[in-house]
DNA sequence: ATTACTGATACTAAAATAGTATCAGTAGGA
DNA sequence: TCCTACTGATACTATTTTAGTATCAGTAAT
């Protein structure tokens, strides 16, 4: 059971490399991609659809790039999630169409749904900061 | 974001129709099939499987079927997951690779590895019987 | 003008998931 | 004894999701 994909690994990872430029520093894809290897057209969509969600801008022609546009400590790794896996839930009700059709309500999809709030609770824990930090943390240790 | 695939909810409802069945009760492939809604084949597949891991049991021939191996309290959901998902990861160690390649520890892989563990957890307090015991009551109230 | 970049989008490849088909063998029962 | 209802085993196809590639137009620094 795999819960994370390589678009959230690699977004993280981006955002992760941006989180550590100097200020009104920009950075360009292809630079991100090499430090990271990430494949360079898919993190170019990937960056992309961060401009989207107001996590990154950029700048257009030579010297252009990317660079951050929140703090790197309101980044939410369950935010990152959402916007490439969609909203964590564990299934689209998978017990109540066929087990309790005949009720609205639905007891095993409440303890589903309890697990799903857990998991997003401890993604929304973790953010860019706290992953930086850990990292510079550890190079120091 | 989804967690839990047909085979696992399949195998759940199987287990649950199973479940409910009188003692030394055989239920065929093909009634399970029909008072769950689920294709026949594949939910074969999925029998053969659980006979595998030792939760069910069959007879051959006429009159033939399947029943539970196991105490329906102690088939635990995140077994059912493992059968059928693999073990519950978050992803395999998306950060080390990359990130702390010259390390052989990596703080960021604790922290997934501990949201892994809560969900694991989790699923390990939901069992076949807790789900049949719900189902009943919420028919009841 | 050339070069290094982003914006946008179409496309293909690979892998995971879901579902189907088939044949051999077993056992109950008319 | 034959028919029927079943499981065991396995091969196959379809669908969806995930991953990765290619291309062209436009922008801005040099």
């Amino acid at each position: 059971m795999k819960l994370l994909t390589k678009n959230t690994d690699y977004a993280v990872r981006a955002l992760l490399t941006l989180a550590s430029l100097k200020k009104d520093e920009y950075l360009s894809a292809r630079q991100i991609s090499q430090r990271q290897k990430v494949p360079y057209q898919y993190l170019r969509r990937i960056l992309q659809e961060l401009i989207k969600k107001n996590l990154v801008i950029s700048r257009e022609g030579g010297g252009g790039g990317f660079r951050l546009k929140k703090r790197p400590n309101s980044i939410e790794i369950s935010g990152i999630i959402n916007i490439f896996q969609g909203r964590i839930q564990l299934s689209d009700c998978m017990f109540r169409k066929k087990l309790c059709h005949n009720r609205s309500n639905c007891v095993l999809r409440n303890q589903i749904q309890r697990i799903e709030s857990i998991v997003a609770s401890e993604f929304s824990k973790i953010t860019i900061g706290s992953l930086l930090k850990d990292l510079t943390k550890q190079k120091g240790g």
